[in-house]
This record gives structure tokens, sequence and C-alpha cells, in this order.
DNA sequence: GACCGCCTTGTTAACGTTCACAGTCGTGCC
DNA sequence: GGCACGACTGTGAACGTTAACAAGGCGGTC
């Protein structure tokens, strides 16, 4: 209707002339100002609808400085873990009116890990989540020059940086004590890699149990969270003699050593017992499906958010905080009695 | 030294200062614009680095509109096939130097993925990209009033937006003939969801062969791609007689066809020969190892952010593309001749 | 030697919003 | 009747960058 000159899309001073009122107040009703009289926010919300306005957000975000983005630096968003993480955090963000804006690492070190922080910083987000499950990612935090919020998701030691994780000692329990209950002497363990925090968690929750009952603490075999890995840990467990329970520190190697097993005539659980870690969607289809401890990804994400846009609204970095989700026990047919 | 007064973020002016020049020439600095002396550019960059000045890029965005930012908008980012994508697209995307932004949609109709794209819009994102696999989403695009560059991936017809996907109909062949080529009378099929586009492709290509080869064509089984909905149909099937080949829409599904085939104690390849399609990491370590269709994931994200990056810089929408990526055929135990 | 042109730099004005402040009313109170 | 105060609206100046244009210096050419 004659108000679109040009093709360049209307901005706040073309509402302003279409409702005969100061760009200003334009502003005021776009921002909810209560000093608005309701007729005149009438006319401009009119004259809004007429020109089809959307407001400028990035002319905002220069000058409010804040862009109502918040970043989220993750390693390999492929994996179901982070995956999940992810999609918990994009859910709890929009929810919150913010977008979301991800950087994906293809590996961590304190390096990328930094660019990576840069690099969101450097395009406004008003704050940081990091999936930081290895060991030096989460060193990559403590000292950190930004003066911008970070919420660490599985970030090991509460150190500067609050932490969301889930309980991965507690699940580590969890896993070793059903497999005691059940009658077996010790319980084996395929760890995941080194560097990672989950994997030294479960490692640690298992290893105290052990000890705990006075059992006998085999040496855990590593892996790489690949089912690859986990098939040559099971090729390994067949050839040892009195192996009856293995707990496997994720369901994708589960589902290797499952598999080594299988082809060496192991029966699960007839011969060996084993529990898993995640339930990933597969593993209630697995034969024999798999006993496993749950994560609540959905949980860690919208608290890892909770945390974030607490500490923006406080204005400052608040006293180091660690939320602790716990993992719940799954029981399937993979595990019986010796 | 003495230069954070205030502990405010140096911007282009203090800059421009400390290095006794004006603030146009540390943009041009910035900006590698070629008329700028050496010893000039030396000193600015070194004033530059003495103030750990960064460049505020919601200021440039501002003037020049555009942010370097790309929005992705997708269905269900845990599943695999989604993740991988956005993997993919994220990747490509850095390297090129753009920020990704996501919106992560639970459910795809008309209305939600017109939303996202204002959302994206609103945050003034220079193109999108749409991972629409279902046809309700594909549908949502045309006649889009947007004026930004727009690409959907697996987006079906090549209607007003550029399309990169996989070809499905060649995978679905490929799955078929194979079994075909066993010497398995017929292929009965256990297909995807309805509305996704994928399935339809894939069914399109299982159907396609078999009236080819003058085969009977059974009635297809349906899933939602989900491991439980593979089991169901794996009941139906092994109720049924005269199955020897079955073609399942994805590798989870297949998971279930397989664990269902076990309890009933239907043996793969034995009694019946399966193929998936995706290739997810854990289809190698099935009990049989699956046979296949591989979806290059990583090449669709690449591919995708090519067309996109093509249009903007192009200024304008390019005469509607499609490009195609080849499947590849994945040999593994779960399928023999009958 | 004057003029043209390029290289280099600076000055000023956008971009579209919010913030700080200053008005202009009308109302109520002493 | 004057004055203070609240509700409502408008004016000007930020925010930090790039774009457009102008200007000075220097070399080369006829």
């Amino acid at each position: 209707m004659g108000a679109d000159r040009g093709r360049r899309p209307p901005v706040m001073a073309d509402v302003a002339r279409e409702a005969g009122v100061s760009h200003q107040t334009v502003s005021r009703v776009l921002n909810d100002h209560p000093n608005v009289r309701t007729e005149t926010r009438m006319r401009v919300l009119e004259a809004i609808d007429k020109l089809g306005y959307r407001r400028n957000l990035v002319a905002r975000a220069l000058v409010t400085k804040n862009s109502r983005t918040l970043g989220v630096v993750s390693f390999d968003t492929t994996l179901y873990g982070p995956a999940s993480t992810v999609y918990g955090i994009e859910q709890a963000a929009r929810a919150a009116g913010y977008f979301i804006s991800i950087v994906s690492l293809k590996s961590i070190d304190r390096v990328r890990v930094r660019d990576a922080l840069d690099y969101l910083a450097d395009q406004g987000v008003d704050g940081i989540v990091v999936v930081a499950p290895q060991r030096s990612a989460a060193r990559a935090l403590v000292d950190l020059p930004l003066d911008i919020p970070v919420v660490a998701v599985e970030g090991g030691e509460a150190g500067e940086v609050p932490v969301v994780c889930v309980d991965q000692v507690e699940g580590g329990r969890m896993a070793t004590r059903h497999l005691l209950d059940l009658g077996h002497e010790t319980v084996w363990h395929v760890r995941g890699p080194g560097d990672w925090l989950e994997a030294e968690g479960r490692a640690a929750g298992w290893r105290s149990v052990l000890e705990k009952a006075g059992r006998e603490v085999p040496e855990p075999l590593a892996g790489d969270w690949s089912p690859r890995s986990g098939y040559e840990a099971g090729q390994s467990l067949a050839r040892m003699s009195g192996v009856t329970a293995v707990f496997v520190a994720n369901d994708q190697m589960a589902l290797g050593v499952l598999r080594a097993f299988i082809e060496k005539g192991v029966r699960v659980p007839g011969d060996v017992s084993l529990v898993g870690f995640d339930d990933i969607p597969e593993s209630a289809y697995f034969s024999p499906p798999l006993t496993t401890i749950r994560q609540d990804f959905g949980a860690v994400g919208r608290q890892s958010i909770g945390v974030l846009l607490r500490q923006i609204e406080n204005g400052g970095p608040l006293a180091s905080e660690r939320l602790v989700v716990p993992p719940t026990f799954v029981h399937r047919a993979s595990t019986a009695g010796p």
C-alpha cells in the first residue's frame, strides 16, 4: 500500500511516520513500556502490521550489548550423548527466548576450546555452554580471561565455572552393585578413553564398589567409546577365564563386546552378564536387550541453560555451582546370576 | 599499558589513537584493504595487539548488513541422520568463516517451519539451511516471502529453492537389486513414516526394481524409524511365510527386525536376508553385521553450504538447483542367497 | 613546469536501535 | 490559584563499525 518504496525493509522511523508518533514511542510499544496510551499503542501496532515491520535485532544488540544468543561449544555432535545434550540445550534456550550458536569440535584441547570461546565471544553471545567431557577441555576453562558467563557440562571439578553433570560415579556404582547383587564374584570393566571425565567417573564408581565389597579389582580394559573398540575388548575378555560379569562404559562399546562374545560362543547372560551406560535408543533391541544406566540428557541441557541465565541476569559469575543430575538404572536381559 | 581505563573493552577509536592514525585506517587494516602503507599497517597491528582489541561483529553486521551467520532448521537433531548432517553443515560453514545458529524442531509442520525461518531471519542470518526431510516441511518452503537465501536438504522436488539430497531412490534400488542378485524371488520392505521424503524415495527405488524384474511387489510394512517399530514389523514378517529377503528403510528399524527374528528363531541370513539404510556406527557390530546403504552426510552438509554461499555471493536466488549425493553399498554378513 | 593520476590517509555520514533527558499535558492538593 | 507530580511523548545523542567522499603528496609525461 504505497509504503514499500525502494523495496527496503521498513524501519522504526517508517512505522513512526505511519502512526504519526516518534520512533521512540514505537520502541516503547515494542518493549512493552507501561507508559503508552492504549490508543497510541493500537495505532503503532496497526502501522507495524500494515508495513510488515520487523525489529532489527542486530541494531538492538549493538546498543543494549546483549544479543539474546547463547553459544554452545561441543565435542563431536554426532555422538548420541553430545547430540542429546545439545538438543536439550537448544530446546531450553529457545523456550527462554534465546538463540543458539554452535561450534562443534573435532578434537578438544586447550587451544581449540579457547579459540571456540573467543570466536563465540566475538560474535557477541551473552553466555556460553561448554560441553566439556574431557579433562583437557575442562582445564581450558580455568582462569579464562573472558568476562562473559560460562557454564560447563560434564566439566569435572567445580572450579571457577559452574558445572552441570550427570553423576557418573553413582552410575558406575549402580552398574557394579547390580552385578555383585546377582552373585558375581567380581566385575570386569571396559572403560572409556583416558582423558574423559565420564570415563574416569564411571571407572571410579566401579572400583569403589568392588573395593568396599572386598573383591578383587581386575585391570580395566580401555576403549574409545566406539563399537569397534568394544569389539576388541570383547575379544580379549573372551580369551580370559573367570570372567562372568562386565560393566562397559557405554552402550556402543557394549554392542561391540556383545558381538565379540557371540563370535566366540560366549553366551550373554548365560556365561557373562553385561551392563552398559547411556541407554541409547538401540539398546533395548540388542540381543539380548542391554541392561544399562540411563542419563537424562534433556535435564542436563535444561539445567545448564538455567545456570547460565541465572548468571546473565545476576550480571556476574555467581558462586561456583555444581548441579548433579542422577542417572537411572534400566534393567533388561543382559544380566543374570552366575 | 594504561589503556584500559574503566575496564571498557577497547574500540577502533582507541586503537587509532594508540597508533596515531584515524579509525578508518584501522578499519582498512582489519579488512585487508590494499592501500595501506606497510609501516602504518605494522603500527596499527601493534596497537591492536597491545590493547587486546577485538572487532565488534555486531556493529559490523549493522552497517554491512550481513552477519556471517547462517541459520539451520532441523528436525530432531538427536537422530543419527540429522545430527550428522548438521555436523557436516557446521564444519563446512565454519571453514568458510560463518557461524551457525540452530533451531531444532520437535515436530515439523508448515507453521513451525515458517516460525523458525522468521525467527532466524529476525536474528539477521545471511542464509538458511532447512533440513526438511518431510513433505510438509518441504511444502512450507514454496512461495516463501523471505528475501533471504534458502537451501533445502532432503527437500524433495526441486521447486523454488535449491535442494541438496542423497539419492534415496538409487539407494532403494541398490538394496533391492543386491537381494535379487543373490537369488531371492522377491523382497519385502519395511518403510519409514508416510510423510517422509526419504521413506518415499527408498520405497520407490525398491518398487521400481521389483517391477522392472517382473517380481511380485509385497505390501510394504510401515515403521517410524525407531527400533521399536522395526521390532513390530519384524514380528509380523516372522509370522508370514515365504519371506526370504527384507529391505528395511533404516538401520535402527533393521535392528528391531533382527531382534524380532531372533526371538522367533528366524535366522539371518540363513532364513532371511536383511538390508538396512544409513550405516550408523553400530551396524557393523549387529549380529550379524548389517549389509546397508551408506549416506555421506558430511558431503550433504558441505554441498548445502556451498549452494547457500553461492547464492549469498550471487546476491540473489540462483536458478533452482538440485544436487544429488550418491549413496554407497556396504556389504556385510546379513545377506546371503536363499 | 604544469597537469594528471595513483597511493595513502582523514573526515563525515550513515546503519537502526535504545537511553537519557526534556518537554507537555492534566490532575490533585494546599 | 499556584505548584508539584504523574502520565505520556518527543528530541538528541549514543553504540562501533563501514561507506563515500575529499584531500594531500609524489611520480611521471608531454
